[in-house]
DNA sequence: CCAAAAGTGTTATAGCTACACCCATGC
DNA sequence: GCATGGGTGTAGCTATAACACTTTTGG
């Protein structure tokens, strides 16, 4: 049995993955392989098939084109513009990730043919795509001045700088140190380490870790990272 | 021209459609007028057409269904289980709308079929539609708490007293009268207007309405309405 | 020895919370 | 005249923002 009378649509999941290397931030395109726009770049998308559910559909089709598992993915918005796409309708489910780039770097260049672009170096993207980026950037902006989302980006250990330049990054301006740093460790969501990376300057800087326990229960909880005047403008 | 080997799929869209009286939140529900699980209640739900946006399709049906225009409809979140309409494949993809109920009651009730109900009243939903206000309430309580839509739920003259009720009902809480009416009016959004409410007491209180150029302004920006610790619980 | 980045403390201010009494009116 | 809900001010505290110097070490 099945309704009668109604148009049956395709149903595509584009993700948008957000990477950071330690100093900028990245976006994950792939060239599409198949007509129209062949060649053109494109976020990580496929179709949506029988049994699985977008949130499956996702994963899968991240996997598919990179080889990336396990990772923070979280769903957008709905696209829907009848002509969106000129061969025939088809609706978008957006995802957004969040990975850290030298994780995955190697994997990424060599078995698949994502690349990553810096976010102020884009190439012309198919479709919708360049309005969804723009919709995700300003949902993480807005996401990461609550919730500690943006430690996704970051290595297993990552040191206060690295972090702080995170942020800066994200927001596009600068913090005091002393006072990020207060802000920072008072959450408890980060372990001193013993060791320090002495890869970005002389004295080196300590690493540090995630606690993993109070990360899990802070991430739907609300903090304030970020002074709401940067938020607002 | 079509994108072959690819499976087409019925895509619907519901609404949650919140309200408030003046003393508690309720929620418009509509009995179902086809098989299966037909007369069961039912969210504000159709089928996406052809030549429309799931934007479009969301206004439209609330509008078939109830007669309610131009009124605060958001995006929420898709629901993809392969299964869950037991007659073929469907995802939908939920809405959120906020109106003061008293605005509409007559309409609602003399030319439609939906009914308000408390929302600690609420009957069997078909579906996963029970999951879709659960969801769809979280993401209320924590919209609201930064940003004023629950102005929405108001008529276009309220009492300070109202507001307070309107709040603490989402938050299940009471604040401390003082405080709230010092923070809600340092955020100038209302006008205060020179009569007064008499029903609800015989002192009376007075009435205020939204400055619309400040609300505008205001919606996107982020403030901060509801103490962190009523959210985080 | 010097350049470059890491690390650290204090003070002033603003915003928040807690708290209690008087006012206006209908009955 | 009294019961009911509306309206208002202050003081202590906490969180935030602004600010500059010392430390380490590779070259």
């Amino acid at each position: 049995m099945k309704y009668s009378n109604q148009t049956r649509i395709l149903v595509a999941v584009d993700s948008i993955v957000f990477g950071f290397d330690g100093s900028e931030y990245k976006l994950l395109l792939i060239q599409r392989g198949f007509a129209p726009e062949k060649e053109k770049w494109s976020l990580m998308g496929g179709f949506l098939q029988p049994e699985e559910s977008l949130d499956e559909a996702a994963k899968r089709i991240l996997k598919q084109l990179t080889g990336l598992q396990d990772i923070y993915l979280e769903e957008l918005k709905s696209f829907s513009r009848p002509n969106r796409d000129p061969i025939e309708r088809v609706i978008a489910v957006t995802y957004v990730a969040l990975i850290d780039i030298k994780k995955y770097q190697q994997q990424i260049n060599d078995d698949f043919h994502a690349r990553w672009f810096p976010m102020k170096e884009l190439p012309q993207l198919i479709f919708d795509h360049q309005e969804m980026v723009e919709i995700a950037l300003n949902k993480l902006r807005y996401k990461a001045a609550f919730h500690p989302i943006l430690f996704e980006l970051l290595p297993d250990k990552f040191t206060l700088p690295q972090l702080q330049n995170m942020y800066e990054g994200l927001y596009n301006t600068k913090f005091d140190k002393r006072n990020f740093t207060r802000k920072v460790l008072s959450t408890n969501l980060l372990n001193k380490e013993n060791d320090k990376d002495k890869l970005n300057s002389k004295k080196g800087a300590f690493y540090y870790s995630l606690d993993e326990k109070q990360y899990k229960d802070t991430l739907l909880s609300i903090q304030n990272f970020i002074p709401l005047t940067e938020i607002n403008g």
